[in-house]
RNA sequence: GGUGUCGUGGCCGAGUGGCUAGGCUCAGCUCUGCAAAAGCUGCUACAGCGGUUCGAAUCCGCUCGACACCUCCA
């Protein structure tokens, strides 16, 4: 008996903008495609915010028994700078500033796209494929599209027509455009001239001689256009139907539009059953932006070194902080939200950190079994991280009345407690214990120990200028001590 | 201009018809030699105006405001 089978997940799907109950095309496995970065500069933070929440996607799932393909793309292609431009696309320019190869950009900005990951503890993909990896694939996907009569060829770059695939088939239906409306608010641009409507997109775009990323195909040396790799990639790895497809807010339109289009129109399918959409992230109550300087990188936020925050903050603290919201929801980065999330999250530590030492009694006070339900009800309702995290403060509460003799807990309890903390704190949210208690056997704590004998004897001697040194110094040191009903523990900045 | 999301207490942030999360902050208390930590208590909100209902933060309408997308963007 697996999890998954008394745990029905309810997502909400942006197609139909409702929650609905999530059930996989085959019992007991998922698929599941995250569109991921384009490796052009280093990670953005809001891209952070997007993976994370997919990435505790990804862990419930897992934790409930599923068989996961979780596939997240790297998009090292490039992405044109838009569709009237001659054909210099993000990283080629980029190259080009840098005087390096394309390829070393694609690979200096990957490296760094994984290290940024695994500092906030992501689990990997399953698969993570690259764009320039599946030329052959989308070559063949744009010329069914075009047997099927959805793309046509001019001048050696090939696009998608729009209003032909309209005639038969609903574009819009995820972003809840009408063809109609776009037509009237798209501007003119120049340069569009191969296309027959501004809406059309384009498959393939034939390269300039300047272009240095390019292959061949049967219309021109080029490069495939932007919306093309994650249908490819999508297909080739989960089939023409799968599950979940998730990627951020502002790639519904076009992008995600552009990939249900491509795969109607050459498979006939819609490629997807429960689309998943992660809002925003400001800073400061504005979106992120390079051009205006209201932006943080992520390893400025870890190192402290930026102009926004008073201080580095552990990367735990930021998963947490990015928990404590629904990725639903839009989220704002502020130095007040940080700070407040800190303080709960080293709580919620110290809480989980007690769980070894608390004494047993016959009989428990609480229903620990009702209250482990609540924590799979949080997830199950469309990963309400937030609410599992009020449910978790509640176990920290019980955990700490525990110690202070004014609740019980049964031995059979506290192993269930204590099992369902390390589940959602460890396996689902993915938090790190970084808070170092007195296991007893490090170096650090013996040393430490000694002080706190020396502080108690002190004490026990009236010499509170004594005692209060030995503290104050240790506090100063990063160390504070903490009086307890049965002896002094400490704990580590 | 169009489309969509949303406006919750000092701050952050859940909640979609009655039982009204959670964190942080602040005040008081318990504990403590004093603190810290922990616990207890208090502060009780849903932008505004109408409407539906026995009852609305939650549904409907309007107004005001914010954000996103419509062009590369997670």
């Amino acid at each position: 008996m697996q999890l998954f089978e008394h745990n029905p997940i309810k997502i909400y799907n942006s197609l139909s903008g409702k929650k609905e109950t999530f059930t996989p095309i085959e019992t007991g496995y998922v698929g599941m495609y995250v569109c991921g970065p384009t490796v052009y500069s280093n990670v953005h933070l809001g891209n952070v915010r997007t993976f994370m929440s997919f990435d505790m996607v990804f862990r419930y799932l897992k934790h409930l028994g599923y068989k996961v393909r979780y596939v997240r793309n790297i998009t090292d292609a490039g992405h044109l700078e838009n569709d009237a431009d001659a054909g210099e696309d993000k990283i080629t320019k980029k190259a080009r500033l840098e005087q390096i190869e394309p390829m070393e950009v694609v690979q200096r900005y990957t490296v760094d796209f994984h290290n940024i990951l695994n500092t906030f503890n992501f689990l990997p993909p399953s698969i993570e494929p690259t764009a320039t990896g599946h030329i052959i694939e989308q070559i063949e996907l744009i010329s069914t599209i075009i047997e099927n009569g959805f793309g046509y060829e001019v001048n050696g770059s090939v696009y998608f027509d729009v209003h032909k695939f309209n005639e038969t088939h609903e574009y819009g239906k995820l972003s809840k455009r009408k063809l109609e409306d776009l037509i009237h608010n798209t501007r003119e641009l120049d340069g569009q001239s191969d296309k027959r409507n501004p809406q059309d997109f384009a498959l393939w775009k034939r390269a300039e001689p300047q272009h240095i990323m390019r292959w061949p195909s049967p219309w021109s040396d080029g490069f495939p256009g932007w919306h093309l790799e994650c249908t490819a990639m999508s297909t080739k790895y989960l089939g023409e139907q799968f599950d979940i497809h998730g990627g951020g807010m502002d790639l519904k339109f076009p992008h995600h539009e552009c990939e249900i289009a491509q795969n109607e129109a050459a498979k006939g399918k819609s490629p997807v059953n429960y689309w998943m959409h992660a809002n925003m992230l400001e800073l400061n109550g504005q979106r992120m932006s390079k051009s205006t300087g209201n932006t943080v990188n992520p390893d400025e936020l870890l190192s402290g070194n930026n102009d926004f925050f008073s201080k580095a903050y552990a990367p735990s603290v930021i998963r947490f902080f990015i928990a404590q919201s629904s990725y639903r929801s839009v989220l704002d980065l502020t130095n007040d939200g940080l700070l407040a999330s800190e303080k709960g999250f080293y709580r919620l530590m110290d809480a989980v950190n007690l769980l070894e030492k608390l004494e047993v009694s016959k009989a428990s006070t609480i229903n620990i079994n009702a209250w482990r339900q609540s924590c799979y009800d949080a997830m199950n309702d469309d990963f309400n991280s937030p609410i599992l995290i009020a449910n978790l403060f509640e176990a920290a509460k019980y955990i700490n009345q525990i110690k202070e003799g004014k609740e019980t807990i049964s031995a059979e309890d506290l192993a269930t407690l204590t099992n369902t903390m390390n589940i959602f704190v460890f396996d689902v949210l993915g938090l790190e214990n970084v808070v170092k208690n007195d296991s007893g056997t490090d170096k650090l704590t013996g040393a430490v120990n000694v002080l706190i004998k020396l502080r108690q004897e002190a004490r026990a001697n009236k010499d509170f200028a004594l005692s209060d040194k030995i503290r104050d110094e240790l506090a100063e040191a990063g160390i504070l001590l903490k009086d307890g009903k049965d002896g002094t523990t400490y704990s580590v900045n």
